[in-house]
DNA sequence: ATCATTTAGCTAACGCCGTTCACTCTAATG
DNA sequence: CATTAGAGTGAACGGCGTTAGCTAAATGAT
């Protein structure tokens, strides 16, 4: 057996955790003040007072050690996302989606460092299957790590739909949609069922969406890799783009 | 005297230059098979058949080398857009707006690694005075670069203005504008008449080409990582959104 | 044509890096 | 208590960016 008669985590498997949340946190200060590609093996070994070989009954390679990484970021910034949304009641579903962004924002602008390592962290194909035998690098966890994070918004937006399809809030058909062919209305909807399990809005809901979901990451990504025009006024350009994508939804205020 | 009686180039300046274009081209290969991390100062010296040391002759540092590669590739990033905007008349703005687009989009999307280096090469600060001697690698040289590739747009978007102002073409006035600060209003137009060298436009139609310049941006990012939620569709999902910010400035079609 | 100077390139070395392998010691298991 | 699995070590390999000192050739001036 693995586990003691108490049925928690050995001895041997809490110095273990221990040991790992040490490693992680080494490589994230490392991340912070030396950018992605600054992280080094050999420094986190001497940080944590250990031979570099050692590491590896850790971790099977420093990618591995930065795959981790990454999905800690994203735990960490859909924790924050989720704490902030719930600052408001469970149906206030236009706050809620107004604190996500801003949560992303804060995240994304206080921790630029992690959030250029989670954008530019190899996709997919890097795991593949070795000798038939499934490596332990899953390699869309990444994927669906980023995509839970969407899934947020995408849920107090269609709790949203629905309570204004019942007449519960005041809401005016989103904005003339501009004509598309079958192929295009059909990803939409598909992919977009990914972001809004289970329900389904109507296309001109899931367009919005998808235009808003875009706006959002251009100011994000912009302003934290410093190419957003505005600087000073930065919060209340937010503001106005939130509002320009409210009216967007046919909602104002 | 640096240069022989003909005034052109030494010989020794042309060998020179011949072996920088080696060394680039060199680079270049290595970035766009292993990434911006995986270009190797060593593996260039063996590729161009050289010792690592000689390399110094011609570049300060890796960094030094990875700095001008991305200048090199803003030029042709630009030079690639503004072939494709020439594909149209001068006074075709509209068009030459959307090869903008289209120019930047198939760039970015075709050489995402070269777009990644360009994306997240550490910004300013990096170059600094030293023993009050400036640097070689000038700290504003990309964002330079970067202001160049959207002025282009931006350009096309005043001369528009004009000709919609002087009733030449039909345009209604941009969608309402959200309200905002004296202060946003002042940063705005400040920031932008940088973009729209020497005109000034009304308000308005600046936060429309803000706005739209930030959806552009999100697009391309969003799709070169692999993030966009469309994928078999693109094309006809980026001309959706090309209709919904030109609907922002009143026009249609 | 000769000499001095500039310049491109070399070799060798330094101190980093990720990774592997064989080994030891210690702590948990049966 | 004997066995075993796990954590850790030390040494090595090849690769990396960078520096210093040297050589030889091309250049420019006399």
């Amino acid at each position: 057996m693995t586990s003691n008669t108490a049925g928690g985590p050995t001895r041997r498997e809490r110095m273990r955790a221990e040991t790992i949340a040490e490693i992680k946190a080494s490589a994230r200060r490392q991340l912070q003040e030396h950018g992605p590609s600054g992280i080094s093996l050999r420094a986190i070994a001497r940080e944590v007072g250990v031979t570099p070989a050692a590491l590896y009954r850790y971790f099977d390679s420093l990618d591995a050690l930065l795959h981790a990484t990454c999905v800690d970021l994203y735990d960490e910034l859909i924790a924050d996302t989720v704490a902030a949304m719930d600052a408001h009641p469970e149906d206030a579903h236009l706050e809620r989606m107004k604190s996500w962004i801003w949560a992303f924002r804060a995240w994304a602008v206080g921790h630029r460092r992690e959030f250029e390592l989670m954008i530019s962290f190899p996709d997919g194909k890097a795991a593949m299957l070795i000798d038939g035998e499934q490596l332990e690098r899953d390699p869309d966890l990444l994927s669906r790590k980023a995509l839970e994070h969407s899934q947020l918004c995408g849920r107090e937006m269609a709790a949203f739909y629905r309570k204004a399809e019942r007449g519960e809030i005041e809401a005016n058909r989103p904005a003339e949609l501009p004509a598309m062919s079958e192929g295009l209305k059909a990803e939409l909807m598909e992919k977009c069922s990914a972001f809004i399990v289970g329900e389904d809005m109507p296309l001109a809901w899931v367009f919005s969406f998808t235009s808003g979901w875009v706006r959002v990451f251009g100011l994000v990504v912009m302003e934290a890799f410093g190419s957003l025009p505005v600087s000073e006024n930065v919060d209340e350009f937010y503001k106005t783009q939130v509002l320009s994508m409210m009216h967007d939804f046919g909602i104002e205020g």
